[in-house]
DNA sequence: TTGCTCCTCACGTCACGTGAGGTGGC
DNA sequence: TTGCTCCTCACGTCACGTGAGGTGGC
């Protein structure tokens, strides 16, 4: 069990964004000192860093939160039938959102290279006329 | 000369975020009617245009307008050399920023497929277990 | 006169950053 | 007791979205 700090530097986010997590209901302590310093497990970072994987895909905090559920419950042996039907539902459904993501940060990319071949073009140009 | 709903539907912008770039110095109307409507002319689609090929790169609006200034300096024939010179390193840094900007984007796009996939082999093995 | 387009506030949202003032824990 | 770490408000920021209430222009 670790504070907040271990897990913070850990995972490379500030205090801030883990209690801001926890707000959002994606990573909650594992337990409190009586003092009320908040306490992790490996667990913690573990989701941490399944966050962090998702951040590029543009999924809100709530979208996260809803996608780590429909994880869980798969993964659980005991889950009940109609809870896992829902959830694959729901799983097959950000997978397409990925997906599409995907497409759309590629394109970004794109075009994010376009405008620096641009720029370079510009300071090459500017350099001439001095 | 057009209205900004004709201006915002050519770049596929909202009529808010047109105004919001003009708050921000970045792009404003050639001119007004007697009765407040802003009019513009074929340098706003272009300004705007260029905005939107910006975005991927993460600029800030502050970011892009002075990225700009140094742009249209350098494109003058008429600029101070002390000026251009100043402008001319201003794009050199911009060039630098958005050169490492484009790394990070590619980077961002592995990590999104990398969890595209893992997300498409969760659906997978959940689909097997029913 | 009727619609449609536009105007200016102004508050809301999302994902945090940044102190302020106070206390826990070795 | 001294630092260092942590705590909870709570306001600020960035790039807009979203009405509210009112008016321009063909």
């Amino acid at each position: 069990m670790f504070q907040i700090g271990e897990l913070a530097s850990r995972v490379t986010l500030s205090l801030r964004t883990v209690r801001f997590y926890e707000e959002a209901g994606l990573v909650l302590p594992a337990g409190r000192t009586p003092g009320g310093f908040r306490l992790y497990t490996e667990d913690a970072v573990e989701r941490l860093l399944l966050i962090k994987q998702m951040k590029p895909l543009g999924f809100t905090l709530d979208e996260m939160r809803l996608l780590i559920e429909a994880m869980n419950v798969l993964q659980a042996t005991d889950a009940e039938a109609t809870v896992r039907h829902e959830m694959h539902e729901r799983l097959e459904m950000f997978s397409a959102l990925a997906a599409e993501r995907c497409r759309q940060l590629a394109e970004q990319l794109d075009v994010a290279k376009a405008f620096a071949r641009t720029l370079d073009a510009e300071v090459a140009r500017s350099a001439r006329r001095r």
